[in-house]
DNA sequence: GCATTTATGTAAACATGTTGTCGTATAGTA
DNA sequence: TACTATACGACAACATGTTTACATAAATGC
């Protein structure tokens, strides 16, 4: 072995398809369980992701399905048909912009508000409990803190390949 | 506030929403970067899952379609699918079981074995690279620590609602 | 040996994600 | 004012994931 780093290399190699491949399973649990928890409200995971951009206080006045499309990290021409759903459920309504009249703007229906609300956050706060059982609070801020960084490499080798103009946070 | 663990339930809760919403972001990102990665070849980010577990000498001698479900903690029928692009594509053969007529064992092939470890291994090596930038071995050990918790405890979470005769690793 | 249970493959319906393409509306610039 | 670049909505093709359901083969228990 020519290279003294050849070995550390190999065990990072190693340990990143560990990594990987963890990560790979837990994007399905998530999805799995996530829609589970909330499929008595008619909701799946994505939706309530959707739902949970929505109830920000930054987007009382509405979002469009471009910035909603950044803020998520999904392709437009995907949320167009998850909003679609959604407003057929009547959990959330699309008014056009007054302002720029390509675009419309996404809204929670009240019975959207109230479903989110009432219904489905005690049931993902349940759920959270359960999925974080025996995480203390220092463990779920370092997870964290290790999600966001390895999400920024993501974004920028993202970008790399296709440069866009702008990311929203 | 009557209960003084309200407070710090509160906090939790403003976590764990942050954690998951990542993770959501997270598990989009993984589809979409990795899948770039190797689109070369004409994987995807799952096939690129698939020739991973099939490469391990333990599946020397192939994998059943259920076994290989349970290891990727995947649905059977999804499986199916992934397993008939991969035949067409020629990565992968199956062949019936001679113990079991049920049943057949999914093999790489030799030309499957030749696009994984001499064109594809590369580049995943290189998207490890820079997915994990600025990582040290100890981050790396870390995060796949709390993402086996994580898996562990939704392995649990969906194992209540459907209690499944055996799980594997 | 036979009946029940379990594992497997297959099919269908649905939700989510990607990319590429197209037409149109807006905005910025020459 | 006209030209160009950009943003948006809509459509299509495809890969992944989930259920539910059904038929068949194998294993298990009496």
């Amino acid at each position: 072995m020519v290279n003294p780093n050849e070995n550390s290399e190999i065990v990072r190699m190693e340990l990143a398809n560990r990594l990987f491949f963890r990560l790979y399973q837990c994007a399905n649990m998530l999805h799995k369980t996530g829609t589970r928890a909330v499929e008595d409200e008619g909701l799946t995971t994505q939706q309530w992701a959707v739902l949970g951009a929505l109830s920000r206080p930054e987007a009382a006045g509405g979002m469009s399905v471009g910035d909603l499309a950044r803020y998520l990290m999904v392709s437009r021409q995907n949320l167009s048909g998850l909003i679609s759903r959604m407003e057929r459920d009547g959990h959330v309504h699309s008014t056009p912009d007054g302002r720029d009249r390509r675009s419309k703007r996404i809204q929670m229906t009240d019975t959207g508000r109230e479903v989110w609300v009432v219904q489905a956050q005690p049931k993902i706060h349940a759920y959270y409990a359960q999925a974080l059982a025996d995480f203390s609070i220092g463990d779920i801020t370092h997870s964290l803190h290790y999600l966001l960084k390895l999400l920024d490499n993501m974004k920028k080798l993202d970008s790399e390949e296709e440069p866009s103009p702008q990311t929203i946070e």
